[in-house]
DNA sequence: TATTAGCACTCGTTTCTTTTGAGTGCTAAC
DNA sequence: GTTAGCACTCAAAAGAAACGAGTGCTAATA
C-alpha cells in the first residue's frame, strides 16, 4: 500500500490534532475540522489503512487513533513547516553577552524552559579541542604550586600541585618558560603524558621533582572532562499527563538529576550532526529508558572553532515539535553568531 | 490539662507507629502493641485527652489519630532517642580526602539521600569570612590580564581583566607585591572598592590604568557570593505518598531546581545555629510554601574559621527523626574533623 | 469504483449504590 | 480509674448501570 496525497493529508490532520490534545482522534473529527469533505465512513477507512501501514494505532478497540513512532518521524521527517521564531528576551539576554558563559547558558536553559513548556537542558561547550593559550605555574607556599591554565575563549583551569620540596623561583621561571613554548597553540586533546615526557627528554630534565609537576600539569589539563550539564524546568514534566504518573516522573527527574544519561544523548547528537544542526529523537530513539515515553529535540552550536555545546529540549512525543524545532535552529544561529562578533 | 507519664507514653506510641506506617493510629493498635496493659477503651479516653490538647489530629471522624505539628515539636524536643549512627561509606570518603571540596560535597550529599531515603541539599562553606592567602595578576595577551585568587583552604578565585592599553613587566611585578604585602591574611569581606582606594592612595598610584585594574581585583574577590545548593536524591519525594501528588511534586521539584528558597533555610539556619549545631524545621515552620507537609533537617559544618556549610535533609513531617538526626550529627562531627587534620 | 449512510457492537469512563471495616464516643458495669 | 459492650460514623473498596465516543461492516448511492 503507498501513501498517496490524501492519506498525508488526513495522517497530518491527526497529528497536529493529537499534538494539541492529547486525546486520541476518531474519523468524526478529522471529517468535520478538516476541508477534505469527506464521510467519517471514508476517513475510518483511510484511516484503517494507515494503521495497517503502522503510522498510527488504537489505544484499544472502540477508541480514536493516536499516532505511532513511525508516523511522529514521519511527520517530523517531512511534513514541518518552517517559521522564524524568535524569543525576544534571549535576544536581549545574548545582546548584554555577558562575561561568565556559564551564566548565560543557565540562563537560556531557563528562558527556553520557560517559554515552551518543556524540560530543558544545555552544555558548555567541551574544551577538549579547545586551544591552549596560556599556562602558569605559580607558588602559593612552601608546598603547593598552583597551575593556572587557560584556554582559547577563556576557559581557566585551576589545579593545586603538592611539591615535597621547595621549587626555587628561578627552576619554577625556567618551567613556565619551557610549558608555554611547548604546548601554546596545541589543544587540550593532543596534550598527554607521553607528549609531557617528550618534552621533558627534548629539555634534559632529569629532576624527578620536575618530573612530578610536569605529570602534574598533564593531569590538569586532561581532568575535568566530564562535560557539566544544566538543566531547568524539570517540572513542565507534570504538565502532561501521559509523563506525570509517579514512576515515570520518578524516573525522568532521576535521569535529570543524574544527569549522565542526558551526556549520552548530547555525545550521540553531537557525533551525528546533520547539516542543519538540528536533532529529534523520538521516544526510544533516546536510547534512553526512562525516556521511553518522551521526544527530544537537540540543537548542536559553535562558540569557536571546536568549541561545541549541546542544547536539548526534553517533552512528551506529542510535543510541538514544529515551533521546538524553529525556535531552537534560531536561538542556534543567534548563538552561533556570537562568537563571530 | 497536664501532660503525665503515661500521656508522655502514649504520644510516643502513637507517633513511633505513624513513623512507620504512615496511617493514622488508632486505640486498638496501641493498646495492643505497648507494655502499658491497657484496653483500648482507655486508650481511647487518653487520646481524646491528646487532642484537646493539640497534640494529635483525627483526619476524620472515623479514622485514628496522627501527630499535629505541636506534637512532632514535642516529640523533636523531648522524646528523641540518640544513637550514634555512621554511614560506612561516607566515613571512606572522608579518608580520602578528595582534592576537590566541591566533587565530595557533592558525593556526600549523594549518598546521604541514598542512605535515608530523603531528599538532601548540601552548601559549600562560604567564602567571604575566608582570608586571602595568594593573588596574582598574569598577561594573557595584550589586552588581556587574569587575576588569579587564593583564599585559605585553596578555594581559587579566576577573573579576566581587560585593559586598555598594554601593561608592561614592570609594573605586573609591581602590583603583584602590592597587592600581595596588602591584602594578604584579611578576610574578603574586609576588602572593597574603599579599601583598595587606600592603597591607592599609600602606594601613590594615579594612573587610571592600574587604578581600573585594581578596581576589577576587588570586584574578583567580592564576586561570585551566591551560595551554591548541590541537591541530590530528589526524586526519593515520591516515596512517601502524602508529598507524591502531582501539585506537591511539582511544587517541591520546582523549590529544588530553583534553590534560592532552600537558601533562605541555609541562612536560616546558620543564624539560629543551636548548641549541637543540628535544627528541625516541621511543616511550617520551614516558611518555605511548598514545603508545608514536609520538615527539614539542618545541619551546620565548619571546615574552618568563619567557614560555614550546611547539610539539609528534606523528607516528610513523618520522617525518622532519631536516624536523621544522629546520622547528620555524626557526619557534622566527621566534617568538622576533616579540617583540624 | 469510490463514497456514504446506517447500524450493531465494543469498551473505557463516569456515576451511583452497596458493602465493608476500622475506629470512635458513650454508657454501664466492674 | 478501668473496661466491656454497643451504636454510630465515614472513607474506601467493590459492584452495577448507564453513557458515549468510536469502530468495522454492509448495503445503498453517485
Amino acid at each position: 500500500m503507498q501513501l498517496d496525497e490524501r492519506k498525508r493529508k488526513i495522517l497530518q490532520a491527526i497529528i497536529r490534532n493529537y499534538l494539541e490534545t492529547g486525546e486520541p482522534v476518531g474519523s468524526r473529527t478529522i471529517s468535520k475540522y478538516t476541508d477534505l469533505n469527506l464521510s467519517s465512513a471514508t476517513i475510518r477507512n483511510e484511516m484503517s489503512d494507515l494503521e495497517e501501514m503502522g503510522l498510527i494505532v488504537q489505544p484499544h478497540t472502540s477508541a480514536g487513533r493516536i499516532p505511532s513512532d513511525k508516523g511522529y518521524r514521519l511527520y517530523v521527517d517531512t511534513m514541518l513547516e518552517e517559521k522564524e521564531r524568535e524569543i525576544t528576551e534571549l535576544k536581549e539576554m545574548l545582546l548584554e553577552k555577558e562575561e561568565k558563559t556559564e551564566q548565560l547558558l543557565k540562563q537560556v536553559a531557563k528562558v527556553l524552559a520557560v517559554n515552551t513548556n518543556y524540560a530543558t537542558m544545555i552544555t558548555a561547550p567541551s574544551t577538549h579541542r579547545n586551544k591552549l593559550k596560556f599556562l602558569q605555574l605559580s607558588r602559593v607556599d612552601k608546598h603547593q604550586i598552583l597551575a593556572v591554565i587557560v584556554a582559547e575563549g577563556n576557559v581557566i583551569k585551576n589545579s593545586m600541585i603538592r611539591v615535597r620540596e621547595y621549587l626555587d623561583d628561578e627552576t619554577l621561571l625556567k618551567l613556565n618558560i619551557l610549558l608555554n613554548t611547548n604546548l601554546n597553540g596545541l589543544c587540550m586533546e593532543e596534550i598527554n603524558l607521553g607528549m609531557i615526557a617528550a618534552i621533558k627528554q627534548k629539555a634534559g630534565i632529569h629532576s624527578d621533582l620536575i618530573g612530578e609537576v610536569l605529570d602534574a600539569v598533564a593531569e590538569a589539563i586532561k581532568a575535568d572532562e566530564d562535560l557539566e550539564i544544566y538543566t531547568s524546568g524539570t517540572n513542565n514534566i507534570f504538565r502532561y499527563p501521559e509523563l506525570a504518573d509517579q514512576q515515570r516522573a520518578s524516573d525522568l527527574i532521576t535521569t535529570f538529576e543524574e544527569k549522565q544519561l542526558l551526556g549520552h544523548l548530547v555525545e550521540q547528537s553531537l557525533e551525528e550532526k546533520p547539516e542543519t544542526g538540528i536533532q529529534v529523537y523520538i521516544g526510544d530513539e533516546t536510547r534512553v529508558q526512562s525516556m521511553k515515553d518522551c521526544s527530544v529535540v537537540t540543537a548542536t552550536y559553535e562558540l569557536g572553532e571546536g568549541m561545541r555545546g549541546t542544547i536539548g529540549i526534553i517533552g512528551p512525543k506529542r510535543m510541538d515539535y514544529e515551533k521546538v524545532v524553529s525556535t531552537l535552529k534560531t536561538l542556534k544561529h543567534q548563538l552561533d553568531d556570537l562568537y563571530k562578533k
